[in-house]
DNA sequence: TTAAATTATATCGTGCACGATTTATTTGGT
DNA sequence: ACCAAATAAATCGTGCACGATATAATTTAA
């Protein structure tokens, strides 16, 4: 007996994903920012000068997805990407003026997504606690 | 004040979609699916012969997205795609003897997935509703 | 009944995401 | 000190997803 789509929990997150990405586009729009680039801008206000594999971590991306990503945003004069000199492996990506100025553009957003919901915040942050239990228990992060 | 990606439900969403995303890949890779051609097996298994159109409500996606999709599933040999008779525009998607035979050895995904979660099925099921009602919300079905 | 509007699918360009591999640097063991 | 193992990013190839546009068939209205 196969399960229809509609009866999955993974469709359920895999759509519900896609409708709040869709939701948050016509807010990162004007601003020029893809939905993952303002995960990392506002990961670098947080917390500036993270290195590929700290933005990655918290993330949940690799270097192969962060690396071009960041070189478009580095090329929208947003961020600059510069090796550890401690560790030359390592690369820190820091906020320029113009990102900082941005970060501040954007700070109102995730409200304006709650307001779209229609939803209590205290209901929005029981749903991001669950899910995110839900992801623990598939992906831990490594200890 | 920015919130970090930690704190956004957008992000525990985004995020833990990709966690399941993941969980599914072990799963579906010996069938030789990906999750969104999983999904449209799933889809068939239940209603054959459906158009491109009514797949793309279902599940959310445009005919940008499963024209390609379906035309890797068609030369894999797991469907066919036929204009239909009475409305040359419309293409209708049907299960050959090799994707029937598919969607039955995939039939146990599902279970799969819910035992690597350790979650009580009514708890994901429940969390299921809460997704769905979420996307509803933000991106109706068009009346 | 033919031209305009609508509908269904396909195509094109860009960005995200992952597996697999590569290169450069650092660390550890002997 | 040296070489092997480990680590950090970057690169390559493939597939998904979307906005914008194109093409073809159908419907509608004048």
């Amino acid at each position: 007996m196969t399960l229809a789509p509609t009866d999955m929990l993974c469709f359920a997150l895999h759509s519900t994903a896609h409708a709040v990405h869709a939701a948050y586009a016509p807010l990162l729009q004007p601003l020029g920012l893809t939905y993952p680039q303002y995960l990392v801008l506002s990961s670098l206000q947080v917390l500036d000068g993270q290195t590929v594999g700290q933005l990655g971590a918290e993330l949940r991306l690799e270097s192969n997805t962060l690396t071009p990503l960041l070189k478009r945003m580095e090329s929208s004069g947003w961020v600059r990407r510069t090796r550890d000199g401690k560790d030359e492996r390592q690369v820190r990506v820091s906020l320029t003026e113009d990102g900082h100025a941005l970060a501040a553009r954007a700070a109102g957003v995730p409200r304006a997504f709650a307001e779209k919901t229609g939803l209590p915040l205290a209901d929005l942050a029981d749903l991001r606690d669950i899910l995110a239990a839900l992801r623990e228990r598939l992906k831990p992060v490594k200890a």
